[in-house]
DNA sequence: AGAGTGATCATG
DNA sequence: ATGATCACTCTC
């Protein structure tokens, strides 16, 4: 994930996710058809930035990823910092390792300055904020952790769904 | 384990 | 208009 800002580039890899799956999920700000001027972006075509602001003070990020009115998207829960730390870090300000830096969902946000400004950016195009693909081999299924989401224990039949995925061992992964 | 913080959403 | 909730983080 590459984040342009104040003409300087800041880049980690994408560690651990979460899938939120339209108007069937529970957990999902979709769930039941629900189409509101936060969620808007999630009801549009997958390729764009979704973000939302939560508990008085924190913005978390996903990329949507179905087409118009089919409602899917994926939480980035951590990331990988491989660009411009020494500005992630000045970002966060009370992150003390770089572990410390996106190793969750709002500090990433907060380390790449995500706001409600970048909902609905276009991912495709290479401004402001995208998403490149990196020169490494895909990873194989044996080394990908999955298991239930975090923090959605309201959700009933599908809080113990496995629809969080991590990279396994990766010191950047969230505690969740 | 508890506080912090305010937008958001369903209710009426 | 009101009140409960919240896809979290930090500090104790």
């Amino acid at each position: 994930m590459v984040r342009i800002h104040n003409g300087a580039r800041m880049a980690g890899l994408i560690v651990e996710t979460e899938a939120y799956l339209g108007v069937e999920d529970k957990a999902a700000h979709t769930f039941g058809g629900r189409r509101t001027a936060r969620n808007q972006t999630m009801w549009g075509d997958g390729g764009h930035l979704y973000v939302y602001f939560t508990y008085g003070m924190h913005y978390c990020m996903n990329v949507v990823a179905g087409k118009a009115e089919n409602p899917i998207a994926v939480l980035i829960r951590a990331l990988e910092p491989t660009e411009g730390m020494e500005l992630m870090h000045a970002n966060r300000g009370k992150a003390k390792r770089d572990t410390d830096l996106c190793s969750g969902p709002a500090k990433a946000c907060q380390a790449l300055n995500v706001t409600r400004e970048q909902d609905g950016v276009d991912l495709t195009r290479k401004q402001g904020m995208w998403i490149e693909m990196t020169r490494q081999r895909a990873l194989p299924a044996s080394r990908i952790d999955i298991g239930p989401r975090v923090g959605i224990g309201y959700a009933e039949d599908w809080k113990d769904k496995p629809l969080r995925f991590s990279i396994r061992g990766n010191p950047h992964v969230s505690r969740g």
